[in-house]
RNA sequence: UGGGGUGUAGCCAAGCGGUAAGGCACCGGACUUUGACUCCGGCAUGCGCAGGUUCGAAUCCUGCCACCCCAGCCA
């Protein structure tokens, strides 16, 4: 696996960390609990996490749970496990809820120092007062309360003497600022009568992001406060907060691009609808980004670790490519997969010239190039199943799989040769008669070549299965670009195939390893669902396929 | 048209005044009982464009152009 690579914010830390500005460098992964974690959030997980280590210092889990409209307690039981599995351990875990009362009281001593007073403005009025992109605001006609009066509706509005939207306190900056974020922001909104998954109905008002994340930050101890590009903007509010009330040492915010993969959307709103709307089967279709989702696709964590490590962090906008994630997946599993055989679509062939009443057991490495990892036993018989794919009646020369009177190796164990096509009354293929030399178990066959390999199983010991083939959810690089996301769907994003046959072995498998089904792919079991007591298989990825036409 | 950002190959990305790393993808070839893996080779006379400074510029300066973000009591 690749080093970690350089990049400016490694730069930024190494700076402060040589001028003595820190000792420890000290990070925060702040997710709002209103969602599942998906590969944008392993991108800077593993960004935050990896600076905590390779720094050591530490990093916190701090769930910012500042909006209980939309928050919920589940998203903090997933996200946590999330989390640890892509392999990360937090120093501290913390809620900004845990902060409610620090922060009103930083914001008492705000409108002491008449940096902040109560608006009684409505959402539409506040918005009226804000001005434009390229016009100044103006300011509110509440902007000079006196401190005494500020002190006084702001003590009311905890006591919940207000209704929903009739005030909000707002800081004291500039009306008139370029930076529209300056505009005297609210810091705190009423919210009567929602019961917060930390803290009930302990309170009605709620302080908003911009107010509540520096404070949090200084409060942790963070030296590194990472973000999105879009918060850039913000960062003035962010530091005017920090300088207004005195904190010193001040936490850094820097901002990196957020991660945009194409064929995927990997928006929380995005994904909430889809999830919602019923276009996937939850949180955890393995055809979504969501870490839950390729959890159970098969992405190994070590994968996903190494795809953000491998994608670098800038500042630039960056639509990675699908492959970037597949290539990664396939080095690791690569290495780890234990091998095993897999017939997708099955189609039967009876070995004429093998005695129906004989089976052999043939032993096959579980790797081939790591003998630590085994071998496993199959068995041989007059009846088998190989791949629909891997016959032909006729090809061309290109074509080196089975063809009508040709031979293929079938994988570790006997050269055949097609003889005859059975077909039913409506000319159905039912089945292929085919004649093996037994003088090819483990050495090529005297005097001809036989270039062809494939996997095959044993009628009798076969384990019926069956198989899930994914494929990009969306038909389109950037879903959502030019119409509504849902129209860019890819009607063929899940493919089953229900007849599947897998090698005896897989029957007592252990669930969890992922293997390689020998030419079609990595897979794995998946645990969610069930079909009539048969497995069911995920394809994690396909192998990679260099074979243009055939 | 206000403010904040960003432009290096098809994609991601190093580079920080000394003559364009690396990965993905792609194209050759070797090996192969997985059309996989692995290995070897190829892939920017060029860094958004135009000027300028310099012995020397992707790096510095000037001016353009393009794209992204911001007018929630969301985060």
């Amino acid at each position: 696996m690749s080093e970690t690579q350089h990049h400016f914010i490694h730069q930024r830390i190494e700076h402060d960390l040589a001028s003595g500005k820190h000792q420890q460098i000290c990070t925060r992964f702040p997710p709002e609990p209103n969602g599942y974690l998906h590969l944008g959030h392993a991108k800077s997980i593993v960004l935050n996490f990896g600076i905590g280590q390779d720094y050591a210092g530490w990093t916190n889990l701090r769930f910012d749970d500042t909006n209980p409209a939309k928050e919920d307690a589940a998203y903090v039981a997933a996200i946590q496990q999330d989390v640890r599995w892509l392999g990360y351990t937090w120093h501290a875990q913390h809620f900004a809820s845990d902060y409610f009362e620090a922060l009103y009281d930083y914001a008492v001593q705000l409108i002491r120092r008449g940096q902040a007073y109560v608006c009684d403005l409505n959402a539409e009025q506040v918005r009226a007062h804000r001005g434009s992109l390229t016009e100044p605001g103006t300011d509110s006609p509440y902007r000079n309360r006196s401190i005494a009066e500020n002190l006084d509706l702001f003590a009311r509005m905890r006591a919940g003497e207000y209704p929903d939207g009739s005030r909000t306190l707002r800081a004291r900056i500039d009306m008139a600022a370029p930076n529209i974020n300056l505009r005297d922001p609210t810091l705190y909104r009423i919210r009567h009568g929602l019961v917060h998954h930390q803290t009930g109905e302990a309170w009605c008002i709620y302080p908003l992001y911009d107010y509540t994340h520096p404070i949090s930050d200084a409060l942790e101890g963070i030296t590194h406060s990472l973000c999105t590009l879009e918060f850039a903007d913000h960062r003035p509010l962010y530091d005017w907060i920090l300088d207004n009330l005195d904190f010193d040492p001040r936490p850094q915010q820097i901002e990196f691009a957020r991660l945009n993969l194409s064929y995927t959307v990997l928006s929380k709103r995005k994904l909430t609808r889809l999830v919602a709307e019923g276009h996937v089967s939850g949180w955890d279709d393995p055809r979504l980004p969501t870490l839950a989702g390729l959890r159970r696709r098969g992405y190994p964590a070590s994968a996903i670790r190494e795809f953000c490590h491998r994608i670098g962090v800038t500042r630039a906008d960056s639509l990675v490519e699908m492959a970037m994630l597949e290539s990664a997946a396939r080095d690791e599993l690569d290495q780890t997969a234990p091998r095993r055989m897999a017939v997708l679509n099955p189609l039967k062939v009876v070995i004429t010239n093998y005695p129906a009443d004989q089976t052999e057991a043939l032993t096959a490495p579980n790797h081939p190039k790591r003998d630590d990892l085994g071998a496993r036993t199959l068995t041989f018989s007059r009846e088998l199943y190989i791949d629909q794919a891997d016959f032909r009646a006729t090809a061309n020369k290109k074509y080196k799989r089975l063809v009508l009177g040709g031979e293929v190796r079938l994988r570790h164990a006997y050269v055949i040769r097609a003889e005859k096509i059975i077909r039913d009354e409506t000319d159905q293929i039912v089945a292929l008669h085919a004649t093996y030399d037994p003088d090819t178990l483990g050495k090529n066959p005297e005097g001809r070549k036989v270039r062809g390999v494939i996997q095959w199983v044993a009628a009798a010991t076969a384990v019926p299965a069956e198989v899930r083939l994914y494929d990009r959810l969306f038909q389109v690089a950037e879903p959502g670009k030019t119409a509504d996301l849902i129209n860019d769907l890819n009607p063929g994003s899940l493919q089953i195939r229900p007849d599947a046959m897998l090698e005896a072995s897989l029957a007592q498998a252990d669930t969890a390893t992922p293997c390689q089904f020998e030419r079609e792919g990595y897979f794995c079991r998946d645990i969610t669902d069930t079909a009539d007591g048969r497995p069911i298989y995920n394809r994690t990825v396909s192998l990679r396929d260099t074979w243009q036409n055939i």
